[in-house]
DNA sequence: GTCGGTGCAAATGCTTTGCATTGAT
DNA sequence: ATCAATGCAAAGCATTTGCACCGAC
């Protein structure tokens, strides 16, 4: 009633996929507190990765189901709280209730496009707005952390 | 034990305050709705008033209960729904857990430079960049609804 | 008298935590 | 052995809802 003990398989998959510097950053950072690489931590990096892009918790774990790897939703938080502070996942929070992730490929931030009558997210690159903030922290003399920028929109026509 | 029927007393003092157009935007909708412009909702309406700009659900129960006007949670928490359809309010979700609120002064978008090390919000108007959605939109046929942007920064050498 | 509004308390639903067990070095 | 990770179930917490009562038109 074990887990099995098959991380090389998974990492190797991950790598396989030129996401290479995700397992990377993770496995250092994690090395760095002291903690370890386990094989649900590489599960859940690995639907992660399948899930392209934004996600939310619920359906991490559904995807993790599926591939009948058995992680514990307590995991799943834990492990999306490990990332979050390994700077590889980022929380966004939309309109609505609860809270998605995004997948931080690297430092390119995404912007995201939101059709509030069809619910479609989708991700934009707008390099422009890095700029726009750093000129701002600059004007004040603080140092930019990041930022965020979501574009509520509708078909034409509708509500 | 009933509610005080002062609502043209908290009605005076925020048109007082040159925030008529508040108040009349939310009751011109109440009143397209058939709802009511009640001696609560014109308190909650003060008291967001109050608070310059950003706000937690909890924070503006505690504005009611210093001013001494007793507003159930439940009524806030209603209340702040009918401003938000209402457009007189947006969620604004940060990083953090839970949700704030702010106020929306006409039709003027806000965007928020938060201090990550301090926990600073400064409201600032990039006018830019309701030009950057609505560019984007165009490009989709898409009509724009909103747009969110913000910034999180520390101050200089702060981790 | 009909509706909506309010307060209270209970319910919800996502997320976190306590604890005993398990696994890795 | 030690120290961290996991799973489960219980706990937390912001927000919502059901319900009985109240007030306005």
């Amino acid at each position: 009633m074990g887990l099995e003990p098959l991380p090389e398989d998974v990492l190797e998959r991950a790598e396989s996929e030129a996401l290479a510097p995700l397992c990377a950053v993770f496995r250092r950072r994690l090395r760095d507190e002291g903690l370890k690489y386990t094989p649900e931590r590489a599960h859940i990096l690995d639907a992660i990765i399948g899930m392209d892009g934004l996600f939310e918790a619920e359906q991490l774990l559904e995807s993790l189901r599926e591939s009948s790897e058995r992680v514990s939703k307590a995991t799943v938080y834990r492990t999306i709280k490990l990332l979050q502070d390994a700077g590889i996942v980022q929380r966004v929070l939309l309109d609505g209730e609860h809270a998605y992730f995004q997948l931080v490929y690297g430092t390119r931030p995404h912007e995201l496009l939101i059709r509030v009558d069809t619910g479609e997210i989708e991700t934009i690159e707008l390099p422009e707005l890095a700029e726009l903030r750093d000129r701002i922290c600059r004007e004040r003399g603080l140092d930019p952390q990041g930022h965020r920028f979501q574009i509520y929109a509708t078909g034409r026509g509708s509500t």
